[in-house]
DNA sequence: GAACCCTTCTGGATCGATACAGTACGCCGT
DNA sequence: ACGGCGTACTGTATCGATCCAGAAGGGTTC
């Protein structure tokens, strides 16, 4: 049997609270006994109190847990989230506190409820989730803090929102588009269709998109087109079931294969766009003069393809989420943090061909 | 106050029991009792069990912890790292846990021996660390079941290995630039120091390196140089601080810019390779032809770069590490898991120029 | 010398659940 | 009528700590 406080304090002849301060307020009692309770304890080979005794006598777990929906795996291929990740990751470290990655499976809701109400947090990190998915309730009824980067209609004032203005972002980079004077245009993103298939979404307006990163993103395309007397009825839109740059490069081969093609395609995500190009080069295209591309996240690799983008910070994302759920202020005002994104205007946009 | 398993039992007229089989057990209790435990519950906005609660009587806690050195930041930055991190959770994803990432203070040795004391957990992952840090104490000291990718001395029969043999891997490596006929050859890797620095290590043999990869690495290099003639006091060891692309080529220029300057390098992994190119290109220097270079690791940016390296099964190591760690076998034998590796000779080697 | 304080240590209540032995009761077979 | 059995539910002990009111003892103050 393993020891507990009690065992260390028989052997000691002192009361168990004694031990107990020996390790957590080591004011509270003379050096002289302490060293004796920490003697009898390693010889004892008490290696400390128990994390979830203590956890549970605290109220507090010295955890934060992250949400991630599609396969966790998935998560660190893309350069986006591994940046978010790394700033979360920073913000952990420097308060001392642990970083549970919650992996939700996709297919089965009623596990992800359980992952949620079973994990051992402080509160919780909402990153990139579709806005009807089961676990996002589970969360609001533990009632624990939790920061998202995905406005909700339910959300309380409890909540806090670290993120972008998704739609302005995409404003800037279709008013660019247009502003080339593309008129022929499509959209490739993920979550644009239920179905996690590679095809065509059949979309009568962004707002039947049921993920807000996506949902938002498109509205600002759909405005800056609007703007420049471009229809959304007449903007291609297609599915990509993941987040990934092969599934990138499939998607744009059903707008590039068939007449007339778009002069340009705009990516939900860098990868996604990454993919695009891709597709273009082994059709013997050139980006940005045949077709151009934009993306967006401005991950490492879009500096070094020369591909034209939105910049997030990443990073900061992550940091500042983590700050906000470690360290959360008391004026609601002080809980949405709105980061700055900015247009990259690099090669893989040009004036649309005549 | 925040409802709980009482608050619930009251409302309904039944006793606590109950209401914890009503979530934990269905089958010991009607339906029809069931329902109205659950229908109590969500009107008092009762959001299930406490997971710390649960989490102490169960004496598990559903989570598994990965112990970082390096800030936690870092490890993203390193795409094996992030490979094996991705195996990880998949394994954890399978068994519906939670992967606990704990980023150990490198500077304070208390705080994180604080850290390995307080994660909740049921089980550690050890990948990358010193073999005298602390924390590896205080691990054991937990007397929970440990996965390591690394021997210590002090491993108990408890103690389970999931790595590659890293010696034989680098000899391999060794054999083939002894048998391209180098012999003035330099070895770069990190942690060959004791202090973090860039610059020669002052090395009299691999023993003395404090770090397990770096030494074992660096053993099947002075075999494979051995066994080919080559003293191992010919041989220059270079330090580098950080695992990374600037601070191998920085490392590389302290090789680069002296005559006579060494006709093969070898890097204790890829990135640092990848910046010992750099460091070739920005001195006119053709890779293979006028310095052979090697790395280790095999990450994507090897293949793309045409670096000759030691392929080893990032993924295959974090799952398997996370495998045996969850799924503990009984038999110590199926305790230790050695995974092949693979010489992979691509362009940056070739003959030693006459 | 009474009142008070400070340091050091103690004991019982508590955190919120689960395990398990036990009770109550209806049903069956003889 | 009675023992045996299965189902549905209860009650107490327990997991391993922390919190906090309070006691014991020595020193200071007036």
């Amino acid at each position: 049997m393993r020891p507990t406080l009690q065992t260390v304090a028989d052997a000691v002849g002192v009361s168990r609270s004694t031990v107990s301060n020996a390790y957590s307020r080591p004011d509270q009692l003379s050096t002289e006994l302490r060293d004796r309770v920490l003697a009898a304890a390693a010889a004892l080979g008490y290696a400390g109190p128990d994390p979830t005794a203590r956890s549970l006598r605290k109220r507090r777990t010295g955890a934060i847990g992250m949400l991630f929906t599609a396969s966790l795996s998935f998560a660190f291929t893309d350069p986006y989230a591994v940046g978010y990740l790394r700033g979360l990751a920073e913000a952990a470290e420097q308060a001392r506190t642990g970083l549970l990655l919650l992996p939700l499976s996709v297919e089965d809701d009623a596990a992800a409820v359980a992952a949620v109400n079973e994990a051992v947090v402080d509160g919780f990190c909402v990153y990139c989730m579709p806005d009807w998915h089961p676990a996002l309730d589970a969360l609001a009824a533990r009632g624990l803090p939790v920061v998202s980067g995905q406005r909700r209609a339910s959300d309380g004032p409890q909540s806090a929102f670290v993120g972008i203005d998704e739609a302005a972002a995409t404003r800037a980079a279709g008013d660019h588009l247009m502003a080339l004077g593309h008129r022929r245009v499509a959209v490739i993103g993920d979550y644009l269709s239920v179905a996690p298939t590679i095809g065509p979404a059949l979309l009568t307006s962004p707002a039947d998109v049921a993920y807000y990163t996506s949902r938002e993103r498109l509205r600002g395309y759909q405005s800056a087109f609007a703007a420049a007397g471009v229809d959304w009825s007449t903007v291609t839109t297609v599915n990509v079931p993941g987040n990934c740059r092969d599934d990138g490069a499939t998607a744009a081969a059903h707008l590039l294969d068939r007449a007339p093609r778009p002069t340009a395609i705009a990516a939900l995500s860098d990868i996604v766009a990454l993919g695009v190009l891709d597709a273009l080069r082994a059709r013997g295209l050139q980006p940005g003069r045949d077709v151009s591309v934009v993306g967006f996240d401005d991950i490492p690799e879009a500096a070094a393809e020369n591909l034209t983008t939105v910049h997030q910070p990443a990073a900061d994302r992550g940091r500042r989420s983590g700050e906000l759920l470690l360290d959360r202020p008391a004026d609601p005002a002080d809980r949405t943090v709105v980061l700055p994104t900015r247009l990259v205007v690099r090669a893989t946009t040009g004036p649309a061909p005549s």
